[in-house]
DNA sequence: AATGAATGAGTTTTCATTCAT
DNA sequence: AATGAATGAAAACTCATTCAT
């Protein structure tokens, strides 16, 4: 490995240590309380070279949007174009990937949902903007090609197959917000899961054909 | 009308100038842009009187939350006991009114769902939190008889009432939130109406039992 | 006096207040080394206030240059339109005039001399950058009509009197300019008025028609 | 040349670069707002490298100011001794050269002014201080033998003639100072030129005896 | 009840400078 | 000699909240 190979590492090295730092606090303060020294405090660093990977607070907290939508499309290619299981078993999948990324890191994803809104957005980079468009158009076409599958094999009923994928992203992120608030108003556990299984089953049966 | 009375009808009254202020530049700026000053200006007081009536920022937003909340509790109570119709048509009657409420002031529901999260509701005073609390359970009772009415009849799937009535009010947050992103990261048009009714559609058709 | 006359009066009191402060805080430190919180804290208020009065470190310093040329001006319009004397008596009572400024402030005096300069001028508000250039053209017209009297009467040069005035405003500020950094860099005493005095008898004899 | 002598120039070689690098990055953003990285980038080095030839940023710029002032020196050997012309054409060529100097680089040359104030000169090492002293001694007894001459051949006024030197720069200074902030400030076109010729012909027709 | 001036804690961000390699 | 990653102090500015009037 060249010295050029190897300083790149390092640097990559310590983009993952400030995020996961960075998703540590996040999900432990939420954006606004979470302050970069403390971050900088978690990662072992000073609050000078969190500026040196990245541009702003808003950056390193789309990073981690960014990452985490990434994952979601990952998984979610495994079996999107699998022969040998059909939409609905695939509605399926797209369920559990689901429910994996949500206990992988709730709160990050549940940053993920809140953040693309209005208040925020506006700090991005042109660069890191686009990013998060494009990760998420991979995540979202992942999700529209389970469902044309799904209606060109007569599976599903003839809705515009983008519309139905957002019902889909909607749902989820519905649930897990809205579980999350009741979670928080009324003490209640943690039942994302069953909740999302019940969505979803919900759901494929009212994508099906009768 | 006694001077009390009177005086119990002005305080009210102030608070509902407060309020509507606050919903303005709320909707305007999204909560931690908007400061306590430009409130107070919108609401032609100085910023000090605003805390003769609530205890702090957070209270007043959340205060729009309830109004909104209880605004929908409202209108759905109008036809969740009617016998002329069934389940079915109720779950229309209820798209119709979260339609209905998301057009009159989108900005303010956005916030409601959005601020429903970690990073509030600390600050809330026991009562306000009660007062949320119950708002919100009532407006979600409203939907769960919706739903009970329907298994009963035998119409609906077999599932526990107030899980459906969750995913309902999920679905209706995750569209309402996964829309208004789209719009700002992808600069679409609000097209929240359309894709209601498109998920609505869905879930009416997966609760029917077959 | 009526209540809001008072409280016009404590205002501009206080603004008197912190620009005190801040006179003694950028004379003793410069601009850049003086912080916002040393002014507040020599004015005996909270760093906070003073932006309640003033938009930001760049205005408070220039709202000192635009007091010490509104002097200037004031000073000068007292003799500027006098009949009894001739221009080269008033070219006299113009270097007394700027002499008696320096020993007046001669720290926000070569403040204003520098600060026009490159670096600032970019954070002021409109409104600021118009004042601070109509007091800084208050005062060059009046010298300008000095030396237009001087040569409609025959006695001095016939040049563009706009050009004579930039040469005395410019001979004061280097002058006070370079007086002081020989103060600095040899340690030698100030001796600004003996300068002035040699420059302006040089200037008034160049500017003499012969 | 020895190896020793290779490695000097070598070094010599180097600050002449880093200078060069910091005339262009001061030139265009000023003292405070230019950074050492960007300077280091300009000279195609580390911001680390620059430390090694100078011992802060102070210095760096200060480096600047003692270059042009040895020009001017330098420049004004060339005429000072000649006897084929008299003092008054001798002021003429002072004149010339400060034009001369000033199309050079006319930002470092305003920085020079500026920077010859109280906020700097604190971080200056002995030595360079020295070095500045020096060289500002240097220019202005070049200045003042022209002066003397002037005074001696029965040319110029009996003043003292450190004193009319003086009245020289501070004039010089005043004038490139002044120019430039009525350019600043009201986007007037420049034209120290005009004005210095200007000047010059009212000092010298100051400093001539009748 | 209403005011609104004053508070001051709290946070992001910058950048000259250092030092291990 | 050169690097450049890391430092960390420093400072401007904001704004929810208070409280004397």
């Amino acid at each position: 490995m060249g010295i050029h190979e190897r300083k790149q590492r390092e640097k990559e090295q310590r983009r993952k240590q400030i995020m996961e730092a960075a998703r540590k606090v996040f999900s432990a303060k939420g954006f606004n309380r979470a302050t970069m020294e403390e971050i900088a405090g978690e990662a072992e660093l000073s609050p000078g070279t969190i500026y040196l990977y990245f541009k702003n607070k808003e950056e390193l907290h789309t990073s981690l949007s960014i990452d985490i939508l990434e994952y979601i499309s990952v998984q979610m290619k495994k079996f999107i174009n699998r022969h040998d299981i059909n939409a609905e078993q695939k509605m399926h999948l797209l369920k559990d990937t689901f429910i994996d990324v949500y206990e992988y890191d709730p709160m990050v994803l549940i940053n993920l949902f809140h953040l693309q809104s209005g208040e925020t957005l506006t700090n991005l980079s042109a660069e890191v903007l686009e990013e998060l468009k494009q990760t998420s158009a991979d995540a979202l076409s992942a999700i529209t090609s389970v469902v044309t599958e799904g209606i060109e094999r007569g599976l599903f009923v003839e809705k515009h197959p983008v519309a139905l994928a957002d019902i889909i992203w909607a749902t989820y992120s519905g649930v897990v917000l809205w579980v999350d608030s009741k979670r928080l108003l009324n003490n209640e556990k943690d039942f994302v899961k069953q909740t999302l299984d019940t969505a979803f089953e919900i759901m494929v049966n009212g994508f099906k054909r009768k």
